[in-house]
DNA sequence: AAGTTGACTTTCG
DNA sequence: TCGAAAGCCAACT
C-alpha cells in the first residue's frame, strides 16, 4: 500500500466531499484544484480513503467510474440523476453536463 | 538520488 | 472508436 501525506489526502477528501449530488469531477480536475497534475496521487487516497467520502462523484477521464466499481457507481448516478450515457457495453457519465466546475 | 506502484491522462496509430 | 505506450505526481525504500 502506498502511504499519502494526511495533508494530500485531506485535501482530496474535501475536494471530492464539495462535489454536489448528480456532478462529477475527474481525478486531473481534482489534482487540479490541488494545484497538481497528481491524477493517480488522487486515486491513491481514494483507494485508501474512499470508503468516507462520496467516491463516486470522482471518475476518470473518460467517463468511467473506478474500475472495479461501476455497478456500485451506476446505483448512485441513477439515485441521485447524474447524465448518464447508456451503452451496449455499459454505461458512461455524461462529463459534458455533469463535470463539476469549482470556482 | 534512483527505482517502484497506483481507483490516472493524453497522444498516436 | 479502441488499444498500446509514454508521461506525470506523490510517497516510500
Amino acid at each position: 500500500m502506498r502511504p499519502v501525506a494526511p495533508e494530500f489526502v485531506e485535501a482530496v477528501l474535501d475536494v471530492v466531499a464539495a462535489i454536489p449530488p448528480g456532478s462529477v469531477m475527474t481525478y486531473g480536475d481534482i489534482a487540479a484544484v490541488l494545484g497538481s497534475r497528481a491524477a493517480r496521487a488522487v486515486g491513491n487516497v481514494m483507494a485508501g480513503f474512499g470508503s468516507q467520502v462520496p467516491w463516486w462523484r470522482v471518475i476518470r477521464a473518460s467517463g468511467h467510474p473506478a474500475i472495479g466499481h461501476e455497478d456500485r457507481a451506476l446505483a448512485h448516478f441513477r439515485a441521485e440523476g447524474t447524465p448518464l450515457i447508456e451503452t451496449v457495453d455499459g454505461y458512461r457519465v455524461d462529463l459534458r453536463r455533469a463535470r463539476h466546475h469549482p470556482e
